[in-house]
DNA sequence: GTTTTAAAAAATCTCGAGAAAATGTATTGA
DNA sequence: TCAATACATTTTCTCGAGATTTTTTAAAAC
């Protein structure tokens, strides 16, 4: 299991710097909707619940622009990215694009060792399922799912699609978690990968790219259902 | 003609802060070749050449990881992002797939605004091509070239698939750049994008996108072509 | 001659304080 | 009452100096 998707990545390696671990901490905070869209980021009241001094924060902030996670403007320092329908929707259409090139291109290339991963993922997740119940397993199955559809296109050969897929994975998971504050998943996940899974086994490439396609679409729906009014509605565009 | 393709892009604006500016700086001095691929970037060396504070650059620096032209590691430091034939083939498959994409959709939804901004857009760069002769001019050319190929999936709707092609042709031209210091252009470039800008006005997309794919792999052949101790052959993982 | 160990040098990383800019508030005038 | 101006506060932006870590150099041991 490869653990980064281009150079620099600063994807699971320890954090070795404090500027690394704030990094750190606000991603989190922004995904898991702790720092809503659109909020502004003052350095001064953010360096204490961090922990570091202003300049940092300002590198860890500066890093967080590459992911979208942030925006800056000239002199006006920085905010949460705002979010809106149309975004998502855009950071959909775009990761179905992407994500079912890239399972074709794994699914052709992949080897055995390929497969046992796969299965590997594909198990540890089903366990994170079968006894999901409180929100404390919520982050352990957020996490196994990742590793899932990240092993899924593991096998193909572009560092570049792969480390598009990973900022818009990140994006799609922010929409995710700010929408499921209220909302549970009405549809059955679970089946949906065990058929990805099996029709990646076969090697079926246009059918494990249309269920993974409308895998991704579903997820999108389920969220566009959604009032607006509970995504924090902050300001969109 | 819409000047950012995400928010707080610092595409064109004018810099406003120290920060930005010796972001610039920088990124053209990596794109143009000055810092060679694989170079160690020290901080308190070019905190000088560039007249900022060290916290300044840094954080210069943090802001150029976003365009993978600057990679860290822990705490050694910055770098000159390496090149290597294998990332630019990569490079070179994602955005042909990307930008036939975004030109299919620009095509199918550009409006007359639209055509007559690709006519202006081809007739500057023509005129840059027409007396083409000293290294003076190519700047001209170069930027006009990425207006061009900017304004031709301008009526693209998706800002996230512009913003990837935003990176991809900045990559790229940073290899064009690393092996033009010797090679000129044999082939005709002018020739192909007039093809590409008859095929765009008469909304024929399977065609536009041939030609753009092909043009923008022909551009890869030249470079390949190159043999590799001319690219300052730095390290290539 | 090679390897190991240890000190010295260089570079990175980090912090707090000062200058520039933007935001908010109150005062003045019509 | 409303608009415009001037002042005060807040925040961003920037710099130089100090603490860790890495790298280099040199000596010592095998």
């Amino acid at each position: 299991m490869s653990k980064s998707t281009l150079a620099a990545d600063t994807g699971t390696a320890e954090p070795k710097t404090l500027v690394e671990s704030a990094y750190r901490n606000l991603r989190r905070d922004i995904i898991e909707g702790r720092l809503p869209p659109g909020e502004k980021l003052r350095v001064e009241h953010l360096k204490d619940h961090y922990g570091v001094g202003a300049g940092t924060l300002r590198e860890a902030l500066s890093l967080l622009i590459a992911d979208a996670l942030v925006v800056s403007q000239g002199q006006r320092g920085f905010r949460v990215a705002p979010v809106s329908i149309e975004d998502l929707a855009d950071i959909t259409r775009t990761r179905v694009m992407l994500e079912s090139e890239a399972l074709r291109q794994s699914i052709a290339m992949g080897d055995d060792a390929w497969e046992g991963d796969l299965l590997a993922a594909f198990h540890r997740l089903s366990k994170a399922e079968e006894k999901r119940i409180g929100i404390d397993d919520r982050e352990e199955w957020e996490e196994r799912n990742r590793i899932f559809h990240e092993v899924l296109i593991s096998a193909c050969p572009s560092r570049w699609i792969k480390h598009f897929l990973s900022i818009l994975y990140q994006q799609a998971e922010r929409y995710r978690r700010l929408s499921l504050f209220l909302q549970p998943i009405p549809r059955d996940v679970h089946a949906e990968h065990e058929a990805l899974l099996q029709a990646a086994m076969e090697r079926d490439a246009d059918k494990a790219a249309a269920i993974l396609g409308e895998h991704i679409m579903l997820t999108f729906r389920s969220i566009e259902a959604i009032p607006r009014e509970q995504l924090n509605h902050p300001l969109a565009a």
